[in-house]
DNA sequence: AGGAGATCGATTATCGATGGTCAAGTCTCC
DNA sequence: GGAGACTTGACCATCGATAATCGATCTCCT
């Protein structure tokens, strides 16, 4: 998983990607394809891929004769996937956590990282650590569809619409990661996993609270 | 999710991925584009979209310039999508049992049908309303991310890949889905999900045991 | 003989153009 | 004045052809 491409239907989805996260391209707007094939001084073909790709990670939708566009992530849907993230990212650790105990340098360094980004109110870098952070013990627990679906949930991009909404305290939040780093440290995978759980969970409130079901197709 | 379209390339999709679930297409074995569009009498664009779905379920894999292949599934891949699985259905059902409480009846027909498929030995039919039931509850949990994750899974095929392989008892499977259904009458949550986590990881040993670990990109 | 480098065939990625489809606006006829 | 058929524009889906890339084979020099 994660071969660097370097066709131009992926730079595209990158560069498109970016813009969705950014704000650049609002919910609902129209994503016409020789819009972009123009800009990107290509045909439709490559633009058609990247759509495709977008719309498997629910960036986009597009219906048949009638177009694509951004697709609207509701509070609704950001609380359900916070949901399974946290049985996902549960049931990891408690399998994770002796396997981590090997290599906890790596870990460390996330933990660092992120507190570093948190105190200095950089939003990008702490979403990019903290996601690091996460995305090391799934991938510690040896299960690879495990991964993948982790890696299927977007919270690449979710994480960072969720900052760019709410703003939150992020000194507070980084700390939230000391408990679940012990247990780890202590090699107790029940105790990460329900931290963790529990982790993700606590945004799930914040994000039924602020907006009553955002419905989208 | 899941409209009827009717592009080629979608036809061309919808073949493709029945002939490999019914092994028609070894794994292994190359998908050349060209020569797939001369059989649908097509061009190649649709047959690359066609390509580029499978790929994310999971069905084929591609490399640039290198071609698409149908996807190596091993007994290893088998076991860990079936650990996901269970967690995924044990969270939907601890929160899915008093909604399916209020419609019992679609339930109760696919439980029906489950076991007419088994004393039938109808493998397919088999397949196909046990993933129903499964679904169902799923679907009953609210959460359509989780519900677009267990999707993702690709069971569609996985059950059927699976009992092709080890052909086992379906009257006695069948079975097992009487006390799942038995607590979600009694709107049973919790014991409900417990019970779906632990069928589906009573798969796991299965699987771990026939074939060491076989490795697919 | 043996290996670095050129060449070739096969296949993918991309191109520019065309045919179909949808939605909105226009025109007709009542 | 209004409902419905017709036209129009914009756009997507597909096409046939071309460029780019890969793996393997072949060549030539030592």
């Amino acid at each position: 998983m994660g071969f660097e491409r370097d066709c131009m239907s992926d730079r595209i989805r990158r560069v498109l990607a970016e813009r969705i996260i950014g704000g650049e391209l609002a919910p609902g707007e129209r994503l016409v394809e020789m819009r972009i094939a123009e800009e990107f001084k290509t045909s439709q073909a490559p633009v058609r891929e990247a759509l495709r790709e977008l719309e498997t990670l629910r960036l986009v939708e597009s219906e048949p004769y009638r177009g694509t566009r951004v697709r609207e992530v509701g509070e609704r849907e950001m609380a359900e996937a916070y949901a399974v993230r946290a049985v996902l990212e549960q049931a990891a650790a408690e399998t994770a956590a002796p396997a981590l105990k090997g290599d906890l340098g790596g870990l460390r360094r996330c933990l660092e990282a992120l507190r570093a980004s948190a105190l200095a109110e950089d939003q990008a870098g702490y979403a990019r650590h903290n996601l690091e952070f996460h995305r090391r013990i799934v991938e510690a627990s040896g299960n690879r569809i495990l991964l993948q679906t982790w890696d299927a949930l977007g919270f690449e991009t979710r994480v960072r619409i969720r900052l760019a909404r709410h703003e939150p305290d992020l000194a507070h939040l980084a700390d939230i990661h000391d408990p679940i780093f012990e247990a780890i440290e202590a090699g107790d995978g029940p105790t990460a996993g329900r931290l963790l759980r529990e982790h993700a969970e606590s945004f799930i409130a914040v994000h039924s609270a602020s907006s009553p079901a955002t419905e989208g197709a």
